[in-house]
DNA sequence: TTTGAATATACGTATAAGCATATATAAAAG
DNA sequence: CTTTTATATATGCTTATACGTATATTCAAA
């Protein structure tokens, strides 16, 4: 991946919330991360499926659930500028909301899955 | 300017390797940034308005020339996103030839004027 | 093996981006 | 003035993005 094509990864701001969104929770499923940014699901998994096909996240299903990550194999420029866009984005009233629903959210997966 | 509408500013490759340029050079005219990204002026010119008019490069006319820089101005998260995507930048092939084509001009304005 | 929840994709459409070519403006030189 | 160099913009076109809605797929539970 060119940097150019990173940062368009990073352009829309669907896909950039849920990158930092991950960048700062680590691994989320699909139904975290519409629940935490209030958007139709298709919308989401569309943005999501695009981020998988370009590298920047991959996916694993457990169970009913696909939980997408950053992939940690992504080559060594591209960590440090994604800390900094967290940096940048944990500035914005968008990612305290979108943070505020996430740990609001009911039934979330990992929690069903503990008892 | 948001996060997300910064990344779309470099999610171009001949607006990242402009700002790039110029995060590296400090100051260059429009003629300078034709040589060394060897693309055509309309282009350039194209891209460096929308750079201008979103607020990340401020232009100052000295002269026949037109100077492109950073914008000191911009808010505090953007500079240590702008340092980084030059570190990325650097590892690339087309940004050595960019600065070689540069360095290598013919009649830069700047010489010309301590002449 | 049917039902429901979670997720993915297809399709049509609206809008935005990017490009090449041509032309316009602005300053300096003759 | 007229020309030249530097830069900006307009126009017409093509392609890419993003979206909503509808539908398909996958898994788990009953």
């Amino acid at each position: 991946m060119s940097p150019a094509q990173f940062f368009k990864c990073l352009s829309d701001d669907t896909r950039l919330r849920c990158i930092t969104l991950l960048q700062k929770e680590g691994k989320l499923c699909v139904c975290e991360l519409t629940t935490a940014l209030a958007l139709s699901q298709p919308k989401i998994s569309r943005h999501l499926a695009s981020l998988r096909q370009c590298g920047l996240l991959i996916d694993s299903r457990e169970g009913q659930w696909v939980y997408y990550q950053i992939n940690p194999a992504l080559a060594d420029w591209i960590f440090p500028l994604i800390d900094e866009a967290l940096t940048a984005v944990e500035l914005t009233d968008s990612f305290t909301s979108d943070l505020k629903r996430l740990h609001q959210m009911d039934n979330r997966p990992e929690l069903t899955m503990c008892c």
